[in-house]
RNA sequence: GGGCGCGUAGCUCAGCGGGAGAGCACCCGGCUUACACCCGGGCGGUCGGCGGUUCGAACCCGUCCGCGCCCACCA
């Protein structure tokens, strides 16, 4: 009936689970065993359906943090589940190059030795980052490898590698060539710090205490006062706007004003952009520093006149001011003005909106400059047309409306970098300014030309990720079996960033072929009182180091039970001890099966020569095998290990096992078939949480089965049995019948036993005595499993409890007082209760409305309850009465309160 | 300024139209032959406030209060 003897003898297991002993070597045995290989063929050949996931690329730079570990351990539930469902899976790892980041870290390296990249030039630069790549980058590979990934090794890529380089070339081609890629001078986001020009998700908006400074400025018999929080860009200005319909400045417009301190005479005109209410209602322009002053410029055809260098220091403006950085001439500009009596109003205290470099914190500065730009409306357009249509789902749903408001208000992207490591744009100029890109396949263009300076953006590389990692523009297998892929897995935060971008990108370069079919996010992992965490408030977490103390299982777990969709969780080290703990239950649940002989029955077990908790438990797990995959398929991460946890621990540990001690003491056959259920459970009990815990599971189950490995097992499915509601029923009864005696013993200071066969015998009860245990004889009597044998006076109550494999007896000694106080009270609570619940039952089934409108079920389910409740309340009065009727006359409590009404 | 979401036990969160739940914390009792990383028992909630719909509301609608997040060219 048994197959292979277990791999470890029981006896010599342990008693606690150890992850650092297994953890390590088991992931080494899965890489070289290579379970984690996908085979293209078996797609194509229609023989398995394929399941794939690209991992999103992580910086090169980076390590680990708690976010990762969050959603890669969602991404390996998916992908172990689906792998074990028979599917051909491909995930698929991969680092990105991460421009600004890690070029600031060699720079940094550089400045050491008192060098900059320009000591070095370009291509020895270049050089040097590569060699920092290949010594110290990547730490977080072997952090996934901790973690338990089971990714693709063997199809890593780096965003910079030949192969995504050409995919980079080729897209910049095909969109250069149609347009949708230019070169403009533009108002972009400039960082005076990194000294290079950022999209708009590289800036970071903080509200930041400003001044709004008013300022006169004079014209030929009249003057003028605007206000500005950016004084100093006040050199720069050329015209001053107000409101076409605004009649305190209708009469002014088409004049001029002299700009103080410059001397340059500036006109005014009428803009529609100028709020009236705002300020003065008059503003001055400065086109090249404001993107909004930019546009009017536009719009009148006005100059922009750039008073800053690239490090943020005024230039070319003639005055004193030259040479000063942006915010010391910011106070220099106003003393001058204040000098000439030119501010005018109350310098007023002023919260706004200010852009910081994501990077390095520096305060953005709008600056106009010339940059290459994707022209993003038809792609982002498309990338709405396939959510909307249904090519992707988004889940949870409500998070498409964010992915919308993105896709359909996108401004043009700025994806040129005024840095040296990342992909160079591929145009050149010839000397008489003529441009050309150039294609992967193609040759630069000869003498004379020279290549742009710019790389691109590190976003636009990894845009491509979905398809250059599997070989586009070649038309690979791997294209063919893999792509689109089944989903993406990703925080809600990185929704525009990222996954609008990869969606563009894929519908452009796979001709409306979606990059994902499903977009599932979760949310951010939050510290334990549900605050973001920072470094600042010194509330960050390491994954690694809990991983080190509670192991890898511990923490995926303690993430998977909080990753409800879309919605964060907090998170702290006593979830994850809990989570450590619950791997030790396996472990133990696991170690009492060896210790007794369990293993997995090479046929199923027949439901026929089972007990009630046989039977019970086989369909518990039935379901739970429904539940839990049907809960995978909906991306329902913490309901999923939720349920396990409950099914593993409140139901097959406290219930089953104990239930199964008898029988297996017993021997002969029920201790046979106790082993072969203990054996089917664990097995798919197993199964069902190694996609959470890969690692105690595997050590487990080999354990248990002598099995190869659980990464490849065939995932749990139905049996088709029709659930069995009396055994569900008679375990049921044993529950309430036992827990009423643990009640019964606790409340009477019995000693306790832990073992469910429960037996009291007279000497234990101390205090107790007949009426006590009449409690107990009462509740197994209702549940009809008590026949009581009245010997005189010294009475033993008996109470046959029909477990299948066997009876249980309780002795109760009636010779001893019992403490009659503490039986009353409980007594009491209990009859109040039950009251409770009769006069709410009873008022439903006197209602007409209810009675006539409630469906059937309902009314069923209330009848059932009154019925109930009519019983508990006779027979918890009747013991009252003798132990002495009620200790507050009518059994109601007393809820006086002060006089005056408060608590 | 626009959009989204959240307020349920001390804490973190499920539940989202028919008997208020879990984990942790707390209290009491137990080294019971898988497990003290354990076992048993218990305490604890006008489900943010106020209206409305309904036979019935934590759940639907309205409104107010309090939080959070995202987007936006808030001089």
């Amino acid at each position: 009936m048994t197959n292979t003897a277990p791999a470890t003898p029981a006896s010599t297991l342990p008693t606690q689970y150890d992850p650092a002993a297994v953890e390590v070597a088991l992931y080494q045995r899965w890489m070289q065993a290579g379970y984690f290989r996908a085979d293209e063929q078996r797609v194509l050949s229609g023989e398995r359906t394929p399941f794939s996931i690209v991992l999103p690329p992580p910086n090169v730079t980076g390590n680990l943090h708690v976010g990762h570990a969050l959603d890669h351990t969602l991404m390996d539930i998916l992908v172990r589940w689906h792998r074990m469902s028979g599917d051909e899976v491909l995930w698929l790892p991969g680092m990105d190059h991460a421009g600004i980041a890690t070029q600031t870290v060699v720079e940094r390296q550089l400045a050491v030795d008192g060098k900059t990249r320009h000591d070095f030039g370009r291509d020895l630069f270049v050089q040097k980052v590569w060699d920092w790549k290949h010594e110290s980058g990547g730490a977080i590979l072997g952090q996934m490898r901790r973690l338990g990934d089971s990714v693709d090794w063997d199809r890593e890529r780096f965003t910079l590698d030949d192969g995504l380089s050409g995919a980079v070339q080729t897209i910049f081609k095909k969109l250069y060539d149609q347009g949708l890629i230019y070169r403009a001078k533009r108002i972009i986001n400039w960082c005076p710090g990194c000294q290079t020009a950022l999209s708009d998700i590289e800036v970071d908006h903080s509200d930041d205490a400003g001044e709004l400074v008013s300022v006169r400025y004079d014209g030929d018999g009249f003057s003028i006062v605007v206000a500005t929080t950016r004084v100093e860009t006040m050199l720069g200005d050329t015209a001053i706007a107000v409101h076409p319909d605004d009649q305190r400045y209708a009469h002014l417009v088409g004049k001029t004003v002299t700009l103080p301190l410059v001397g340059r005479e500036i006109p005014i005109v009428a803009d529609d952009h100028v709020d009236p209410e705002f300020g003065t209602g008059a503003v001055k322009v400065t086109p090249a520093h404001d993107p909004n002053d930019f546009e009017i410029a536009a719009r009148h055809d006005l100059p922009a006149i750039d008073v800053l260098t690239p490090d943020a220091r005024i230039t070319g403006t003639g005055t004193i001011f030259d040479g000063m950085d942006r915010f010391e001439a910011r106070v220099a500009v106003k003393s001058a003005l204040a000098a000439e009596g030119r501010v005018v109003a109350e310098q007023i205290p002023y919260v706004h909106s200010v852009g910081h470099c994501s990077r390095s914190d520096d305060v953005v500065e709008p600056r106009l400059s010339l940059q290459w730009f994707v022209k993003v409306g038809p792609l982002a357009e498309a990338a709405g047309d396939a959510v909307r249509d249904g090519r992707t789902r988004i889940h949870p749903p409500e998070m498409a409306a964010r992915y919308f408001d993105w896709v359909d208000n996108m401004h043009d992207w700025t994806i040129s970098r005024q840095l040296w490591w990342g992909h160079r744009i591929p145009v050149w100029y010839s000397p008489d300014g003529e441009m050309r890109c150039v294609g992967p396949d193609e040759q630069p263009p000869g003498e004379g030309w020279t290549q742009d300076e710019d790389v691109l953006d590190t976003w636009f590389s990894s845009a491509l990720w979905p398809f250059s990692t599997m070989g586009w523009p070649q038309q690979t297998d791997t294209l063919r079996a893999f792509y689109p892929t089944s989903v993406l897995v990703t925080g809600y935060d990185i929704l525009f960033f990222w996954v609008a971008r990869m969606m563009m990108m894929g519908l452009y370069a796979m001709d409306g072929v979606q990059p994902f079919h499903v977009v599932a996010l979760h949310g951010l992992v939050r510290d334990e009182r549900g605050r973001k965490m920072s470094k600042s408030r010194g509330n960050v977490v390491d994954p690694l180091a809990w991983i080190d103390t509670y192991g890898a299982d511990a923490v995926r777990f303690t993430l998977a039970r909080g990753a409800n969709p879309g919605a964060d969780q907090a998170i702290a080290e006593d979830w994850v001890r809990g989570a450590k703990s619950f791997c030790s239950k396996l472990f133990n649940a696991t170690r009492f099966a060896l210790l007794n002989g369990a293993a997995v029955p090479d046929a199923p077990v027949d439901p026929a020569g089972c007990s009630a908790a046989d039977r019970w438990i086989l369909d518990r797990l039935d379901a739970v095998v429904a539940e839990t995959t049907s809960l995978l398929a909906d991306f329902q991460f913490a309901k999923a290990a939720e349920g396990l946890y409950h099914f593993a621990w409140d139901e097959f540990c406290d219930w089953y096992v104990e239930l199964a001690k008898a029988p297996l003491q017993a021997g002969g056959q029920d201790a046979d078939r106790t082993r072969a259920v203990l054996g089917t459970v664990l097995d798919a009990l197993l199964k069902l949480l190694h996609p959470f815990v890969p690692f105690v599971t595997e050590s487990l189950w080999t354990q248990l089965t002598g099995g190869e490995t659980l990464v490849t097992a065939p995932w749990p499915g139905s049996t088709g049995r029709q659930p069995d509601p009396a055994a569900a029923a008679e375990v049921a009864d044993i529950m309430r019948l036992v827990t009423e005696i643990r009640r019964f013993r606790a409340d009477q200071g019995v000693a306790a036993g832990r073992r469910v066969p429960a037996r009291i015998d007279a000497a234990q009860v101390a205090p107790g005595s007949a009426r006590a245990a009449q409690s107990v004889v009462d509740q197994a009597r209702a549940l009809g499993r008590l026949s009581v044998a009245d010997d005189g006076f010294a009475a033993t109550a008996a109470l046959p409890v029909p477990l299948s494999f066997g009876t249980v007896t309780v002795h109760i000694d009636t010779s001893v007082a019992i403490d009659v106080t503490a039986e009353r009270a409980r007594l009491e609570r209990d009859l109040l209760a039950a009251r409770k619940e009769l006069a709410q039952t009873a008022g439903k089934l006197d209602n007409a409305a209810f009675l006539a409108k409630a469906p059937e079920k309902v009314v069923t389910g209330i009848r059932e309850r009154h019925a109930a409740a009519t019983s508990d309340v006779q027979r918890l009065a009747a013991r009252l009465a003798e132990l002495g009727g009620l200790a507050g006359g009518d059994g109601a409590p007393d809820r006086r309160g002060t006089p005056d009404g408060s608590a």
